[in-house]
DNA sequence: GGCCTACTTGCAAACGATTTGCAAATGGAC
DNA sequence: GTCCATTTGCAAATCGTTTGCAAGTAGGCC
């Protein structure tokens, strides 16, 4: 995982003891293994699975259940959003507010997920009126095709 | 299940024979279940559920293990589309001629899927330059938030 | 500091939609 | 009819996710 934000979650929040001060301003206790996750989130960005954050975190830091349920919490104070993906594995991101809502894009061929920050077009962001009368709170979109790296191996595959 | 199309999945399509004809023209077997399935789909429109499907179908028809391996099939072959719900379950509809592609709306309380036909605004259809040089062949969008239904719902609650 | 209670956790078992292996049945070409 | 690839039912496996429960812990209070 790459870094892209500092933090940022909480506006005006001090360097110092970040995690505690996040799990506190959304009612939750501080414990070793929640504040190991926020920090193995905090190195990271993009989407990634429950299984992929209980690997990057320091052996025996917690229960792959214990992930679940913690990452289920930061969806509930949406400091996460969650995606399924077209295999139904549940994908997630943190919500700073560096890293606002985007489309994403899903390879048909590898299967991955990549985010498409700052390229929803001015006109995608207002929602279209529902004509049944439901009330609309996020849209989500999601491209499909061919991604670029898979692209650049069938080119490859062809020349020879 | 309600009725949109009549089985124009096939352009000019005569309407005797219509299920042997579309399973002959992707070149599959023609076999009872599959007409049966066929016929089943026919009388009915919207997002379903493989096993939505099964109980739909004449008892004895096929197992939900053939349910599943046939909507593979249609999906493979382009005259059904697939949509993965937030629980992850798999939802399927025809994507017959009358029935294009088309925006959804999920129900953050209800679960519910609705289909919204003809709601896309003009400017949605063209895909957006992909930053990063993916190949781009579909777009899915999807609105959450609390269906009329449920609002409703909520409405009456609030007065008592 | 100790006490108390509600919240958290690890563990193992349950879950449930979907997939798969396999042997028997059958469609369709000849 | 013969033959073979395709299709089927059945039951078991899959696997990411959820859950029940007993033991552990955070944090408010005195
Ligand atoms: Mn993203
Ligand atoms: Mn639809
Ligand atoms: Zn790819
Ligand atoms: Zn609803």
């Amino acid at each position: 995982m790459q870094t892209i934000c500092k933090w940022t979650m909480i506006p005006s929040m001090e360097n110092a003891c970040q995690a505690a001060k996040i799990l506190k301003s959304i009612g939750a206790r501080v414990t070793p293994a929640r504040v190991l996750m926020l920090e193995t989130l905090h190195s990271g960005c993009g989407l990634f699975t429950a299984q992929a954050l209980h690997e990057d975190l320091p052996e025996g830091t917690a229960d792959l259940a214990t992930v679940y349920r913690f990452l289920a919490l930061l969806v509930r104070k949406n400091l996460a959003r969650e995606v399924t993906g077209t295999d139904g594995v549940l994908y997630y991101e943190m919500a700073c507010s560096h890293n606002p809502s985007h489309p994403h894009f899903e390879c048909r061929s590898c299967g991955r997920i990549y985010c498409l920050e700052g390229c929803l077009p001015e006109e995608w962001k207002h929602f279209p009126a529902c004509p049944q009368g439901h009330g609309v709170e996020s849209v989500s979109v999601v491209f499909r095709g061919t991604c670029s790296n898979c692209l650049g191996k069938l080119e490859k595959e062809a020349k020879e």
